[in-house]
DNA sequence: CTGAAAGCGCTAACAT
DNA sequence: ATGTTAGCGCTTTCAG
């Protein structure tokens, strides 16, 4: 049965009180920093806890009502530096608060949404005091179950405003807009589009920002260039591939996160193109890579760890003070500009976009 | 103080106990699939269970000397693509069984290793039933505890020998090997080597992996041609400019990770060399994006994606028969040859490297 | 085959 | 200020 430690270890507060002659309760008091002990008794117990290494037991904790001092996270997939980000900002937040952190990612995509829900199950029936959602896969499926147990969630980067939920996200719209908006500034009449994960209610957002900005530029919108993505590498890649041969390419390409940016920058290179000489790229969300990567990437920063930092402090609230109203609460959107981008060449006609930019294939890489 | 959740779901087997009339120890044993329960009885409980919609609650499972089915994952930072490939093996075996995985991650670097030893004691005392541990910063601060307890536990990517511990890991030393020879059959003669962290046992072999192919061929080693990295694309960069601008630079580069080598990759542009015209790059690891960026890396692969899966059935395995002997599981590397190595550019003297190549720039778009 | 009863370690009334 | 007493939901003897 693998209990083979279960006897062995575990000092328990019972095991103290023994130690120094009080009840147990007393120690809990303590430990719990609960008013009205005797502070030489407080000390004694903090003395005692100290001498024969204690370390509570957060299943008996939890179980008889207390806290468990856990927080859940639920991310739909570790392998992409959005995430990364966003957990940096919150495990730093996390450290300064006396939570630990659970974390449970559905990266297998089969039978995803089921484990995702049962997961949440789990979580709810005991594990964890409060659960941290980024950009969750199917929500809907359990999203409904917190509420009916009024459970403390906070979703992060899901701005779908149905149902007043608690929720942390990005100005997209805006983020995208001026993104657009420089790249039209810089000269650039035909720009590529590659959008997010579908489900996402960021995807829409960014791509209407992209939108207005060209209808606020007198820029007709071309479907041609927008390609469906998935916010991560190889979406970008598949579809700056697409983009970059198409007889009229853009002269510019404007991806829905960075991880897409740096998947387009490697298909340019594939077609010897050079960045930003032949062709621009903006990224959206300012990962660490992002200023990392040859040429830097002008991005939309988002500031993704601020965003996790303050969805986890604002999970401790609702956690600690469940009357507290729900908050729906923006970051703001930056662009970053650094090395990507510049003007079209100057050698095309700017009312017509010229035909066929065979790319020049002379130089041997 | 939170606890609004307490009374509201939770179906216990209590509840489905009265719900069919039986006692809720008999729930219990269909729950386990003891044996001895008619399977009359049996059907009734589990339909009783389904209809409720019943949730075990692990804190109670656990404490009551069960098992939690919970394994605990300790990795020491999630930003890079090695751990992530890892995770992936590890996720895809744990779906497969009936246990969740809680994740924790030591990102910070303050109190790192105070953290990472006091969730230790937290997983020992209750909360998993076995631990896997990722190539830790500090593990002999609780290793040690672990052994005591005789808690379930496998090291992974952690070929430190000593003491007979239950690991997993990768044929190092022969991987190096083998990759440094293929440089040395290409006809390179000056290779540089970036090293991995420097506290990891992994980090040492294949420095003397790349020694060895060196000595093998009768080529001396160089120590201004080797530089300390740390696993990371940000070491690699950095040190990929140091080679790259050394009076006698290398013509090939050997680095000890593959987000290393994409560093190193990045830093090669910067430099405006060619990839692999001017300098031949080989990684280590084979992730993910390794075969994605342009050119696709040649890297020593060591199935990290395999050395999850089966270090995550091994623990299974521990916890499950805890008299399964003790074992050693080494995972074989294969060189994987892809784009970014070929012969050095035979217009150059040997002895000495030329200057920088400006890329073509006659191309228009 | 199934029920009764005793905890697991802890928190939270309720006493004192 | 501190001790006593119930449980929390579950697994596991021990009796039938």
């Amino acid at each position: 049965m693998g209990q083979n430690h279960k006897k062995s270890g575990g000092v328990t507060i019972v095991d103290i009180a023994r130690e120094i002659g009080v009840s147990h309760a007393t120690v809990s008091r303590v430990l719990n920093g609960h008013e009205g002990v005797k502070p030489a008794t407080r000390q004694r117990v903090l003395d005692a806890v100290e001498r024969l290494g204690y370390v509570a037991n957060l299943q008996a904790r939890r179980l008889a009502g207390g806290r468990s001092h856990v927080i859940g996270l639920i991310v739909s997939g570790l392998t992409n530096g959005y995430t990364n980000q966003l957990l940096e900002g919150i495990e730093i937040a996390v450290s300064e608060t006396d939570y630990d952190l659970l974390l449970y990612s559905s990266i297998s995509r089969t039978r995803r949404r089921l484990h995702e829900s049962s997961y949440v199950d789990r979580l709810i029936n005991g594990l964890a005091d409060g659960l941290l959602i980024i950009s969750p896969f199917f929500p809907e499926a359990y999203i409904e179950r917190l509420e009916q147990h009024n459970f403390p969630y906070v979703l992060v980067d899901h701005s779908d405003q149905r149902g007043n939920r608690p929720v942390i996200y990005a100005t997209n719209h805006q983020g995208a807009l001026e993104a657009t908006e420089y790249l039209i500034q810089l000269g650039h009449r035909r720009i590529g589009f590659i959008t997010g994960w579908q489900l996402h209610p960021s995807t829409s957002e960014r791509l209407e920002g992209y939108k207005a900005a060209l209808a606020a530029h007198g820029l007709v919108f071309d479907a041609a260039l927008v390609r469906q993505g998935d916010f991560l590498y190889e979406g970008g890649y598949r579809a700056g591939l697409e983009l970059l041969t198409l007889p009229d390419a853009p002269t510019a390409i404007f991806a829905s996160s960075d991880d897409m940016a740096i998947g387009v920058m490697d298909a340019a290179r594939q077609l010897n193109l050079r960045i930003p000489d032949d062709i621009s790229i903006v990224g959206f969300d300012d990962i660490h890579q992002a200023s990392l990567v040859y040429p830097k990437l002008t991005t939309v920063s988002q500031s993704l760890s601020q965003m996790g930092a303050a969805a986890l402090n604002m999970l401790v609230d609702y956690i600690e003070n469940p009357q507290s109203p729900r908050r729906q609460h923006a970051v703001a959107t930056r662009l970053v500009i650094r090395d990507s981008c510049q003007p079209p060449a100057p050698s095309y006609p700017p009312s017509r976009q010229v035909a066929v930019h065979e790319p020049a294939k002379e130089h041997n890489m």
